[in-house]
DNA sequence: AGAATTAGTTAGCATAGCTAACTATATTTC
DNA sequence: GAAATATAGTTAGCTATGCTAACTAATTCT
């Protein structure tokens, strides 16, 4: 594109592409999410349990920056998690820190949470031909690479 | 490879990619709202602003469909950016209905702040080969066309 | 021992989501 | 044309999620 057209510079390629991106994630999400009402926990809580769930337990400060919140916040956020027996303290040598880690529950309904939402992309891509499943795979595969480069 | 590899049976593979998309999308978006704490709006009201300023003024229940949320969710959106006089009522015809309109300053916000994040996205593509811009086209482009098929 | 640092919480504020119940206007029905 | 019904938006009140500032308790450094 940049050599055969050569009047669109890169700089504004690369802003039209970014847009683009930035727009489908954004009208991606609000999708899925409307699956969530259903499962009687917030996003930031179903997001915060899925990094227990798949990253395994740590210290709430770990659990804050991993979801990119303040410790206040989080700290809320794990009180939610705990009155519904999602998510367990446990006790560290140091007493000021704390391990979340998350309960057999807590797995289990965030695998129901993340099932719904994720279904309604499946039933999306199982309308595609195996070619566009290729294309899908690239696209989610690019996606992973583009958000480790951000910032 | 579906074909090639037929142990992955086509549901598993879709499964697959769905989760890697949501995940992808979850991330990079986590990612760019980092920039909007400088621009003193908020989430809801920078997307229900783009609406009007890229679809136009409409009434406040075609605003909260297209925004995926309730009324008197949006009622309250539309105070906010109201207040700081970036949308504007305007009376109709239907005396019950009113018609929001996005005010020059909120065009001029709505360009600024997506200009921020977008920014972050544009910096990360400008580090790709020519290729990985066509791939990340390609990955645009795919996304966009998901979004349509979806529920 | 005392000072400084670190982990987490509490308090207080704003935004954003919901439902239920309300007001005001339009439309339909008899 | 009046009464019933439907529609647009708001208000009230709840929960969740984000922040900063200020606090407590434990640890580490001097």
């Amino acid at each position: 594109m940049a050599k055969r057209k050569s009047k669109i510079s890169p700089d504004a390629e690369a802003y039209r592409i970014g847009d683009s991106l930035h727009s489908a994630a954004i009208h991606l999400l609000r999708k899925v999410r409307a699956q969530d009402r259903s499962a009687g926990i917030g996003p930031a809580q179903l997001s915060a349990l899925s990094v227990l769930v798949f990253g395994g337990p740590r210290s709430l400060k770990e659990l804050a920056k991993a979801e990119q919140v303040r410790p206040p916040t989080m700290s809320r956020i794990v009180v939610g998690l705990e009155r519904t027996r999602l998510v367990r303290r446990k006790a560290t040598d140091d007493k000021r820190r704390m391990l979340l880690e998350a309960t057999a529950r807590g797995a289990r309904i965030l695998h129901e949470g993340r099932r719904r939402r994720v279904e309604m992309l499946v039933r999306a891509l199982q309308e595609l031909s195996g070619d566009e499943l290729r294309e899908a795979a690239a696209a989610a595969e690019f996606m992973r690479k583009l958000v480790g480069k951000l910032s």
